[in-house]
DNA sequence: CGCCGGAAGATTGTTGAACAATCTCGGGTT
DNA sequence: AACCCGAGATTGTTCAACAATCTTCCGGCG
């Protein structure tokens, strides 16, 4: 989609909608376009024709500008404007990182009642497979990490799971996406859920450790390409 | 320190020092003095009165009050203006889940390098002990906990990290500081740093987990007061 | 022919002012 | 004493102007 075909989208949906928090609400215009590919990393984001489009001042388009740039999701580069973010290897790595850290230790807390909403998300998973519906998979396996992080219960670290999601939804944007990625990594996921319903907690997490560097090899590869 | 005097003091800052990028100049202004304790937790921050002492625009200072917000340093009403923070036990119950969840797993990452830091930390603690200096005490127990995590070597998790202490500042302000409260864990973190030393980390995240939670009863006790 | 200023145009950064919406506080009524 | 209502004050939102910086294009020079 090019940025001029986003702006009558915009524009289309800024006369239907009324909006309340009119800042948020442009950043979430913007957020959901951006995620959905339809705002490619490393396009630039020109002030004046998304003001146009969104019927909103310069000021509040920059007011959003700011959120989404404290989620990593945009680039704001002085005097130059702002883009889409264009994840690097070092990104990939930050991410990693993070999810290291936090989802082996989240799979370790001794989470009460998130076993069926795993499962449930693990037949939706073998769903999509089975369709061959690559969105499908996708979104599943984000589902999937959410979870595994919700199971420590902290509002904080949860948003921090989703603002990492997010960067990964970039990533996933900004390389010619592989439409067999996500494939193994439903039974890989699978696997985890059955490794704690067996109440091995210190096997699962072990597999998903190792599971994460694997993914992070993968993509680094990927993107250095 | 009312808040007048903090205006007079906000002033005066404002006509010696030259900012760049001002609404972040002005959110580190107003950080650093809810910090120090001298806004205390409830005030309320009137827009037009900062306005005026800081020589900036409603607008910008509208925009730091924006990023102080998603700090959680501050508290938003609409129509009725911004407070800084009022923690809550819910909030104290948060933090602690947070700090739980990322202390003893950060204790287990096989950190590299850190423990010289984490010596001359213990070292500024017990000098601050025997002069008896409060203030020292609670400093270097903050750069404690922030070293811990720091052996991660991420840097989302290390602002996730600052945030929360931040917040930690502003319970201990919100409740009448109890001048003993930082002192028995001077050796509470010294031990920790044994066990580190020895190369037993998993004794030194049961003993960090249990510290912690010892702390969040006695800090949810003395706010439940 | 290619490279190096330099001015014009365009874009972003920042601020001040205006207007609308909401809250607070006081006075008056029942 | 409880309730209602209007004036004043404060916040939410937007617009318009100016300053600073970057980009582009053009002519001169080696």
């Amino acid at each position: 989609m090019t940025f001029d075909e986003v702006l009558a989208d915009l524009q289309a949906q800024a006369k239907t909608t009324k909006h309340a928090e009119t800042g948020l609400w442009v950043a979430a215009q913007l957020r959901s376009r951006i995620e959905a590919g339809k705002l490619k990393p490393g396009s630039k984001l020109a002030e004046e024709a998304l003001c146009e489009a969104l019927g909103v001042s310069r000021n509040t388009l920059r007011e959003a500008f700011t959120a989404l740039h404290a989620e990593h999701i945009v680039t704001r580069i002085p005097n130059r404007g702002v883009f889409v973010a264009h994840p690097t290897a070092d990104d990939i790595r930050e991410i990693y990182r993070v999810r290291r850290f936090l989802e082996p230790a989240a799979v370790l807390w001794s989470g009460d009642a998130s076993m069926e909403t795993l499962a449930g998300i693990i037949k939706a998973a073998r769903a999509a497979a089975v369709d061959g519906d690559i969105p499908g998979m996708a979104g599943a396996n984000q589902d999937f990490h959410r979870a595994i992080v919700e199971r420590a219960g902290s509002e904080r670290l949860n948003n921090l799971m989703d603002q990492v999601l997010a960067e990964m939804r970039l990533v996933f944007h900004s390389m010619a996406a592989n439409p067999a990625f996500h494939e193994p990594y439903v039974e890989d996921n699978a696997k985890i859920v059955e490794l704690l319903e067996a109440g091995k907690l210190a096997a699962a997490a072990d597999f998903l450790a190792g599971y994460l560097d694997r993914a992070e090899a993968q993509l680094l590869a990927a993107v250095e390409r």
